[in-house]
DNA sequence: CCTTTTGGTAAACTAAGTTTACCAGATAAT
DNA sequence: ATTATCTGGTAAACTTAGTTTACCAAAAGG
């Protein structure tokens, strides 16, 4: 059974990459999980490149699909499974300009709102541990981290 | 062509998950295109679940799989393609007890090493963006969540 | 009009993982 | 010691998720 790491060699020789990308993947792990546990039992991983901020609600396929970073088509069997499952729709015409619109259907709103209440409990966990004001300063320094041109 | 996002909507209201995904990702990206680059161009992203940070140097296939979160044969296949490609070999038998350990080549260290280069050139420049002294104090939250058991 | 561009879709292929099963050497038990 | 069990590595079949290539319909623009 795949299962994750646990036996950090000297955290204070750790490199960003490696000091950003396992808090990031956990983060991922655990929403999964508890997004299975609360009933939406299809959603895994793929989906999240759809679930995630800001959401599809409202998009054209081809902006989630550039969001994500993936190619169109492999954005469209995304939305068409999740479309299987009951969390959205794709209409087409948004009345002008030719395409399709996605929406969420009530359910797929519900998944969304899970996922921001499992990331506002992790925030709370976070702020716990580190304290208020040492976790207000980690997300203002990630904060500044986006703003400036350092990620492409 | 898949391509990244780049319309942040309000960074203000982005939660821990995607504060911490996304330079994480973009991250990931810049490693590889470097490392291609560099003349090492068979590697490709699931690469680097091998080579990340302590590096599969004197470890057993098992254990990396472990680190890795993913099967053993999944790995197996990583270590079988990283060895086609000169990267490491895997020795069976390390003197005592069954099973065989991992050994970079040349090539592998220096691709090791490479990685190594580039987050540190990364560590630069967002040092030289942040500051100094607010970068070292990201790392040093970010180390602080990695010593606490916020992360499973 | 007719041509080009844009958004969405479909089919074929490839990559990368899982599950299931198996085998060899080590460890432990009676 | 001989057998049973456990551990680590491997192999095969299957599944999933992505890519490329190609195509089609509607808009836009000369």
């Amino acid at each position: 059974m795949p299962s994750s790491q646990k036996n950090s060699p000297a955290v204070k020789d750790m490199l960003i990459g490696a000091l950003l990308r396992v808090p990031a993947q956990a983060i991922q792990r655990r929403i999964i999980k508890e997004l299975n546990a609360a009933g939406f039992e299809e959603l895994s991983m793929p989906h999240m490149a759809v679930l995630q901020f800001p959401g599809p609600d409202g998009s054209r396929p081809g902006t989630l699909a550039g969001r994500a970073g993936m190619s169109k088509q492999a954005m469209n069997r995304l939305l068409g499974s999740l479309e299987d499952f009951g969390y959205l729709v794709r209409n087409d015409a948004p009345g002008k300009g030719r395409g399709r619109v996605v929406h969420f259907t009530k359910r797929g709103y519900a998944a969304y709102a899970k996922v921001h209440d499992i990331l506002r409990d992790i925030e709370q966990e976070w702020s716990a541990e580190l304290g208020a004001k040492d976790f207000a300063q980690l997300k203002a320094l990630l904060a500044r981290v986006w703003d400036s041109r350092l990620i492409d």
